[in-house]
DNA sequence: CTGAATCCGCTCCGATACTG
DNA sequence: CAGTATCGGAGCGGATTCAG
């Protein structure tokens, strides 16, 4: 998928929803929201997620400009990813889906 | 995809991602927000949707008990949508997305 | 540790044609 | 008007292998 705003008009919903393209991007920002991650530390707390998934991910939130990567010339090999100021504006929305999710858990287990 | 709460744990994040899937779910979603509406109404609000995806979300949307589906015996017949409780719950949601969403798509045209 | 490169399978999108 | 059936193609997930 591209970047340009022009495929998508000026529909909020429409580029948010092309943003949080795939499985795991929501799960990505919310634990990115809570701090600088490693990227070993990432796929810790994403259980279930596989290497190349968890990059192709990344990669494409870094294109969107939702994720940073800062990569530190050592060995072995540190990179830390986390969110650029968009991104972190992105926190009143996990804010949101963060309890609706939760009530929504609740009706489902009726 | 199937309704199960336990494939998907507790994790409310991964959970409203799932009510998220497909490319047109978060809009669909946001129009109903604004009130009922009929099937061609719908159609052509989503402008370049086909009746095709726009049933399938529909179906979906159902499933996942966030939007009702109302028929009248009539003819023509009318089929009227509109969004479940736990629907119009989602409007925190959607309100966070669209002011996030313009912010970012005022980003991207920078 | 942090990747990249393949490859396969499944899901989803969307065009088209048909129906009550 | 509001769908269903079918089908091709694209996109995405995930396993595996190799590399700096």
């Amino acid at each position: 998928m591209t970047n340009k705003v022009s495929e998508y008009g000026i529909c909020p919903f429409a580029t948010t929803q092309r943003v949080l393209t795939g499985k795991w991007a929501l799960v990505i920002i919310y634990q990115l929201s809570t701090g600088t991650k490693r990227f070993k530390e990432l796929q810790r707390l994403l259980p279930g997620i596989t290497q190349t998934i968890l990059t192709r991910h990344l990669r494409q939130l870094e294109k969107d400009k939702i994720v940073q990567r800062k990569v530190y010339a050592e060995v072995p090999p540190r990179v830390e990813y986390s969110l650029t100021e968009m991104g972190q504006e992105f926190r009143v929305v996990l804010d949101a889906v963060e309890k609706w999710g939760l009530d929504y858990i609740k009706l489902l287990e009726m």
